[in-house]
DNA sequence: ATTAAATACGACTATTATAGTCGGGTATAA
DNA sequence: TTATACCCGACTATAATAGTCGTATTTAAT
């Protein structure tokens, strides 16, 4: 309940490491040692993140990453969904497939909740981590 | 992420199917035949959250469990953490022992928001939930 | 007494989600 | 040509969640 997943946190860690280095380039091998992330894990991560455009990529010997200019003011709703799919409290607040979902009687508060805390998710942007 | 777990949603149907009928009886037959819930699992969630005494059980042959008259004001936070240990968006805002602790980046903003969710959560109480 | 219906409890298995690894590829500077 | 870095998908391992089973105890009714 509540937890963000490791490749989450590795994926912020990065960002935050990138912002404070502006334009210049970061590896892969730099942030998993600086952190003790395990490399391949992070690779796929920033791959991953460089797909989304949250990052570009350099490709070659002296390559590596930069923060995307204008990613900051992406909420963490939208970033945490980008990154992991959709999120949500309770099955049917995403798909419809819940066998109590007919009779069931919390279904209504709590969507009610779910709501409400994706709207608080929505309200905080990454450059509220990342500074 | 922010998904609760199933046995908390058995629980929620429960103590709401029981705030319904007040004094009356309900056994762990009737609310899993009703939102079609395993009845073994369902059972052994009503039977922790009787030890909690979140509900009164009542032993022997016309036996069952009606819900405990002062637990509407109970926090959805303390609820939570009773059936399923604490929570915590981040390793570090539960226990310590995170490799990458010492020089983690990005800690002090993620506890940040999860002390906001945190209140949010305790904020609402049961009875929210339950009616 | 005996039976039936219920709670009580712990150990077990199954399933799914998360975390991490590996092998083989492409791009580019030196 | 070599070294260093990104790229990608398939794979394995681990942990968390979900569900099952066997056995015991309590109590009302017969
Ligand atoms: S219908 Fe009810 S039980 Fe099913 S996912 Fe929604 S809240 Fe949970
Ligand atoms: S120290 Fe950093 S990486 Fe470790 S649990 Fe806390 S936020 Fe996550």
């Amino acid at each position: 309940m509540l937890k963000l997943t490791r490749k989450l946190e590795y994926a912020l860690i990065a960002l935050r490491h990138m912002q404070t280095k502006g334009e210049l380039l970061s590896t892969t091998k730099e942030i998993s040692d600086m952190y003790t992330i395990p490399q391949e894990l992070l690779a796929k991560t920033l791959q991953q993140m460089a797909r989304l455009e949250y990052i570009d990529a350099v490709q070659g010997s002296h390559g590596g990453y930069r923060i995307h200019s204008s990613m900051s003011k992406i909420s963490l709703t939208k970033f945490i969904e980008d990154l992991e799919g959709p999120m949500g409290m309770v099955d049917c607040s995403v798909a419809s497939d819940c066998i109590q979902l007919n009779n069931c009687n919390i279904r209504q508060p709590i969507n009610r909740i779910n709501d409400n805390i994706r709207s608080i998710f929505s309200r905080i942007n990454l450059s509220d981590i990342t500074h």
